[in-house]
RNA sequence: GCGCCCGUAGCUCAGGGGAUAGAGCACUCGCCUCCUAAGCGAGGGGUCGCGCGUUCAAUUCGCGCCGGGCGUGCCA
């Protein structure tokens, strides 16, 4: 659970504080309240360490409280005041517009290294979530097809987002929402009957409609159930055909979906069905709660539902004019339509409300595609209109996929069926590959798929590059091994012999590991940790061409083969967490 | 119209109040008698879309434009 960013930064604060308060007992400084300031680590690393802005933000609370202020020379006061003797710093120094910078004593580095190696695969794990109790609903695509490009993106977020939640100190549970009513279930089972039909009439004689599913997928579904049962139902009743045809395809594209993920190294913890909420009255309980709190209304026969009025008292809160929100155009949404059936949106009320109050949820992260966003808001305000708190319901908004095949754009047609499904990218991409690929732009960029350069297996790959670094590492620990060395404990004062720069920097970013987790956990951005493996494999492949680890001096080499190690347990931890592989040999 | 996201090197993208804005690809030139050259080093390349504001400090925050994507259903 060691942070050693953490314990550096807060070593700091402690050392101003006190050094405030020695220029305060001394006069030299007015005893006023300063405001908060910031401990970071300089991107340059001449600036040594750790750097405090605290002189530079202080100024207006000097200037207010009438005394002369000049940045440097409050700086360098602050400096002469602070006392670094059994901290881990050995110096400061004041620098540029009234930084202080601070540098580190050998034995923080040594430390570093030494609870890499202790700690292993545990290295990184905090307890910033508190065990707080998560759930993350990612991909949910539709039963009626098979997964896209979007879907791809999504699992790889979601599980990786999940993945690094654990880490971070979460109680995390994936879950999948199967969309396995409504609508376009009555949809699913006009295209499949119509396919079914037209095995045995004939296209023309019975025209797939428009607004049908077009896909192959559903030709399929249907000549797999006309294999089985003939043409018995051709004469069937409309209904009881479409019926049977669901309940024959819906299960089998359900297990479908499960093997594409597990192809793709997704597993989780709930397969949740809609159809569930209906039968078990919990849509109708939630829209009961609704119409009790008075926030519904009947208009044309249907039953809405006072959106316009939730937000806009949400907004008028945060300050907006009546003006300013009839522009914005709220409008109400309907909860049962005319013909007596509840929309998507009534369920996933119900659903939402399921997830926090049956089932106890104190957080849920639901990864939406961007298309989706119209519905963020209204959701929230839902939740807030059930007396539950919408800011504890967080949508990850991901934008879309843009496949690039020879560098130019390739369309993908919902409509026509053409997409590119995730079971076909997983024949043409590795699934290393694609699993990095996905992780490597934050969810709120468009991403560029580029398929020839997934699928290349040179350097140009950037998976290859940090899969490199573990192999050359499986690779040196091989060689020693047949030299008769093996690895073993080093002590303080060898952990020390480390001192180069190429040294120092990959200690600096395994330190800076556990920290890395918490920013994907805060920000829900994975990408952090794809960026973070090639951050430390080109630290380690610098590391290597400079320095040798069979050295003559067998406490260096000792120490060289420690700091390996630790490099091979982060990127290990840091793989798998990406579900990406760490071969020992390329 | 309104809302959300994006605009940083030729291309794909990081960074996110601080000190000289980064990486990969592409281009040029070096480095294997030595732990894997799927690597490393050096070089060129930028008004961080434009303008105004807040600040000791703005590429980063706010507002307004411009450009691109996506939404704006009794679809999900």
């Amino acid at each position: 659970m060691a942070n050693y960013d953490k314990l550096a930064k807060d070593e700091i604060n402690e050392i101003m504080m006190a050094a405030l308060g020695v220029l305060i007992t001394k006069g030299d400084i007015p005893a006023i309240p300063l405001p908060p300031f910031n401990v970071e680590i300089p991107s340059e690393v001449s600036h040594g360490d750790f750097s405090t802005n605290l002189a530079m933000v202080s100024g207006k609370a000097f200037k207010a409280a009438g005394a002369r202020f000049n940045p440097r020379d409050f700086a360098a006061k602050l400096c002469a005041a602070a006392e670094l003797s059994g901290t881990m710093f050995t110096h400061c120094e004041v620098a540029g517009p009234g930084f202080i910078n601070f540098f580190l004593a050998p034995k923080w580095y040594a430390a570093v290294v030494n609870t890499v190696l202790t700690d292993k695969e545990a290295y990184g794990r905090s307890n910033f979530g508190g065990g707080e109790k998560v759930m993350i609903e990612f991909v949910s695509a539709n039963p009626t097809g098979p997964m896209h490009m979007g879907n791809a993106r999504g699992g790889a977020l979601g599980d990786c987002l999940a993945a690094a939640m654990d880490m971070a100190g979460f109680d995390v549970s994936r879950e999948f929402y199967i969309n396995d009513a409504g609508n376009q279930i009555e949809k699913f089972g006009l295209s499949l009957a119509v396919r079914y039909l037209q095995i045995y009439r004939g296209e023309d004689a019975v025209p797939l409609p428009e607004d049908a599913y077009q896909g192959e997928d559903i030709k399929d579904r249907a000549k797999e159930f006309a294999d089985i049962h003939g043409d018995s139902l051709v004469n069937a009743d409309e209904n009881e055909l479409r019926r049977q045809l669901i309940d024959f395809a819906l299960p089998k594209n359900i297990e479908k979906l499960k093997s594409d993920l597990e192809l793709y190294r997704i597993y989780y913890d709930v397969w949740f069905r809609e159809s569930t909420l209906h039968e078990d009255g919990e849509v109708s309980a939630v829209i009961d709660t609704l119409k009790a709190k008075g926030m519904t209304y009947e208009k044309d026969g249907a039953l809405w539902y006072k959106n316009a009025e939730v937000l806009g008292k949400k907004l008028l809160s945060q300050g907006k004019t009546p003006d300013e929100m009839e522009s914005l155009g709220l409008k109400d949404d309907v909860l049962i339509r005319a013909n007596g059936n509840p929309t998507y949106f009534a369920a996933d009320i119900a659903y939402h409300y399921n997830k926090f109050v049956k089932r106890g949820f104190k957080r849920c992260i639901n990864v939406w595609g961007a298309d989706h966003h119209g519905h963020v808001a209204r959701i929230k305000g839902a939740m807030d209109a059930l007396g539950l708190d919408g800011n504890k319901l967080d949508i990850v908004l991901m934008q879309l996929v843009r496949l690039l095949r020879d560098g130019e754009p390739y369309r993908m047609s919902k409509r026509s069926g053409k997409a590119i499904t995730l079971s076909s990218l997983t024949d043409e991409v590795p699934v290393d590959a694609a699993r990095f690929f996905f992780n490597l732009s934050s969810p709120a960029s468009t991403l560029d798929f580029d398929l020839d350069l997934a699928a290349k297996t040179t350097s140009d790959n950037p998976v290859y590059y940090v899969q490199y670094a573990h192999a050359r590492i499986c690779s040196i620990i091989k060689k020693l091994a047949g030299d008769g060395v093996t690895p073993r404990t080093c002590t303080e004062d060898e952990l020390c012999l480390l001192t180069l720069p190429e040294e120092l920097s990959i200690i600096r970013l395994l330190a800076g590991y556990p920290d890395m987790l918490i920013e994907v956990a805060k920000n829900y951005d994975p990408a952090r940790m794809t960026h973070y493996a090639i951050e430390l494999a080109t630290a380690f492949h610098k590391f290597y061409n400079s320095c040798r680890v069979t050295d003559e001096n067998e406490a260096l080499m000792q120490a060289r083969l420690n700091l390996c190690l630790a490099v091979k347990t982060t990127v290990c931890s840091v793989l798998s967490l990406l579900k990406v592989s760490a071969p020992e040999a390329m």
